[in-house]
DNA sequence: ATAGTCAGTTCCTTTTTGGAACCTGTCAAG
DNA sequence: CTTGACAGGTTCCAAAAAGGAACTGACTAT
């Protein structure tokens, strides 16, 4: 497929990328987990050229990721808001912070940390198994063709997929 | 910045985009952690170009997350796998899954589901503390500026950060 | 009246993709 | 010993996207 096809791919992953999974998209939504909302916030701190901008934002809106939220009439101005569909998100931030964190820092450490308000400590996101609560690696995953898709995804999975 | 500087970044989201943060990278990716290894297998499930395909495996390799492995001499052949670094990203990959499997599916469901080998459970990825073992959300996280970061890092943090 | 703010749009240049053809080394069949 | 296939690229060109700067419009403050 061409990239701009990707929402149609029987695949979550490419129907996830199809919505973040540009250049800047994902540098967005960073910057809006950390309280920004306006255009020229997000201009003056992404470096990012309006236009390509412009276009983010709009897309962002269109697949309700966020929300524009008037702030003030006369002139209008509209801000952009995460939906819960966009906090939803969190966890590919976190996981992709977690792993610049573990791989990408040089001899300063890491720049933000986070701060689990209930438990009052500064935390690294972990994933777990949602049934038995384990935490989980690539290799504790078995992946097999969903219930309905036995015609159409059955390629997804290679012939003879080699243990990692 | 431009894009090509977010890798000097002082945030560990941008410098992990700067790896994996294109149009296609998390998408072959995705077929590595599926089993997908040569370069003809990534090209005809994939469609990308084989000069686009080409340039990302070997930033890929450059970056650590693959590794070339001879598999058969005369002629040399190569398969690309996930080292550990690559590995490290499965959170990354399962959570973008998730997030296409609860917001991007149709009516048949979703396209593949993921058995928790030791549990043998469908699960789905939860993320959690690493000090509480909670569950978080966007909400549950407040976020500081490093220890070694005050100068550098402190403008990432918007001056007034809203609530969500 | 003049300058500044915010959220864009327009115009033009440079970079990146898409698409197809071509190349190299090796083996296998006829 | 010529032909074809295979794996893993490279080259070439056209189309699309991103970068950069200037311009617009509806206000507000001085």
């Amino acid at each position: 497929m061409r990239w701009e096809e990707l929402d149609q791919e029987p695949c979550s992953v490419a129907r996830a990328l199809a919505v973040v999974g540009d250049r800047w998209t994902l540098i967005i939504l960073r910057d809006c987990f950390l309280g920004v909302r306006r255009f020229d916030q997000f201009e003056s701190r992404l470096g990012i050229t309006r236009h390509v901008l412009t276009d983010r934002l709009k897309k962002l809106v269109e697949n309700d990721v966020l929300t524009k939220v008037p702030y003030q009439e006369k002139p209008l101005r509209e801000e952009y808001r995460l939906t819960e569909k966009g906090l939803a998100l969190h966890p590919v931030i976190m996981a992709l912070v977690h792993w610049g964190n573990t791989y990408m820092t040089d001899e300063r450490g890491v720049p933000l940390i986070h701060i689990h308000k209930s438990c009052g400590h500064r935390m690294s996101p972990v994933t777990t198994c949602s049934e038995c609560g384990e935490e989980i690696t690539a290799r504790d995953i078995r992946v097999e063709v969903g219930p309905n898709w036995e015609r159409t995804a059955r390629d997804l999975i290679p012939k003879r997929a080699p243990k990692q």
